[in-house]
DNA sequence: AGGCACTCGTGCACACGTTCACAAAGCCAG
DNA sequence: CTGGCTTTGTGAACGTGTGCACGAGTGCCT
């Protein structure tokens, strides 16, 4: 069964550019800028200008014609549309050198993701502090998650512990997954899981630079310094 | 006309889950299996079988029809067409959190991706040692790009300082940039940039739960302009 | 009031990606 | 050597995403 009935669906593609119009509509906003065209917003996200237009028209249709859209009330509507109108606090399983970064990264809480707590396994970790939250033994996982409301979990272990931190995040009442760890996460339907693997990004860099040499095992004479704005 | 005759092209959807195949053959390798089934590399990397048979396809036929791919071969094979016969270093511009990270993670170098040279403008973090790399001045940027022939710049800068740092990059020689920074980068057309931001992610987690929600949670104020963001 | 310049919203065609289904090809048993 | 079983490789159908082109509103200027 697929009962779609709830809303309108939104694009798994449009989707993922929401956010990128929600952070340029949020600078814009800041330097007082009231009105923007899909073009202007185009060219800021690097994309195309009647994408941006189909895009923002699932949303509904919130521009006006022969003038653009208006910068706050666009805000608020993606906002809404991407449930950022309040926070979801997430929970950090792994404190080694991900998990620290993850919860000393500011820009998390900022951005309505407040780190409700980080567990680890290693008891030597427990109880230092990262980011202003203490590191907690990962059998206080549920609690952590009841009493918080956490609906979000971020895998930050090593591959060879994470299938088993997924479990216990879901075991725990968890229904979003982001992994970090280099493996494919084997969890029930019902759990979303997005995957940040930073050896793929590179590995796909390669192939592209493997491209460009053309066989040849390498070339890119340094020098030419072209510096062209899009 | 086929305006790429440079060799078959592989599409994109298809490099991007060539790493995935990897690892998991790579695991295999290691376990002493020395065939195995589309069907079963399906499975342990969570996709379709067909997709995976087409996606092999594009390599050549390196299959044997009633028994499957020889895993070792295919590992060879895949690691040739993603450029991965050699290593490729990589310099990290900003020694903040994330910089720290990167460098201390050691799946880096282990994955052919060695850590060149780690940089950052504040004078106070220069020459303190991450995963056993000395941080050195931006200014010594092009050096490092030219004595070590990097071509993999990682932008690990806070947003305000990224595009600055991915003019630098550009400038030293680097032809692709790995995107930690929430900002679309403007570059060269000829530079082959990815983006990772987990402030993406989890908004798509977010859109995702507040999804599943079925919008009975939430009850804004319905003022006409209202939540700024900071 | 009317015309004009501007920009949104969207139908349509095309490109890309996914999945099915099946012939072709290899292996093995007897 | 033949027949049956297995699994690959791929043509074709289908679904999703992209970008053009243009009608439809909107506001401004005369």
């Amino acid at each position: 069964m697929a009962p779609d009935r709830n809303r309108r669906r939104i694009p798994d593609a449009t989707v993922s550019r929401l956010p990128v119009y929600l952070r340029i509509l949020g600078e814009q906003s800041a330097e007082g800028v009231e009105s923007i065209s899909s073009e202007r917003l185009a060219e800021l996200g690097g994309v195309n200008a009647a994408k941006v237009r189909k895009d923002l028209s699932y949303l509904g249709s919130y521009g006006t014609r022969g003038v653009g859209y208006e910068v706050d009330y666009l805000v608020y509507q993606i906002r809404r549309e991407l449930g950022l109108t309040h926070d979801w606090p997430v929970v950090i399983v792994g404190a080694g050198n991900l998990g620290q970064a993850l919860a000393g990264y500011g820009g998390f809480g900022e951005r309505g993701f407040p780190v409700a707590g980080i567990v680890d396994v290693d008891e030597s970790k427990v109880g230092t502090v990262l980011g202003g939250v203490r590191v907690r033994h990962i059998d206080e996982l549920p609690q952590i998650v009841q009493t918080k409301r956490v609906n979000i979990g971020v895998v930050a272990t090593p591959g060879s512990a994470a299938q088993e931190a997924a479990d216990l995040l879901v075991k725990a009442g968890v229904t979003s997954i982001l992994n970090f760890a280099p493996i494919v996460l084997s969890v029930p339907r019902a759990i979303e899981v997005r995957k940040v693997d930073l050896a793929v990004e590179l590995q796909i860099l390669s192939y592209h630079e493997q491209r460009r040499a053309g066989g040849s095992i390498h070339a890119v004479p340094g020098g030419t310094s072209r510096s062209a704005t899009a």
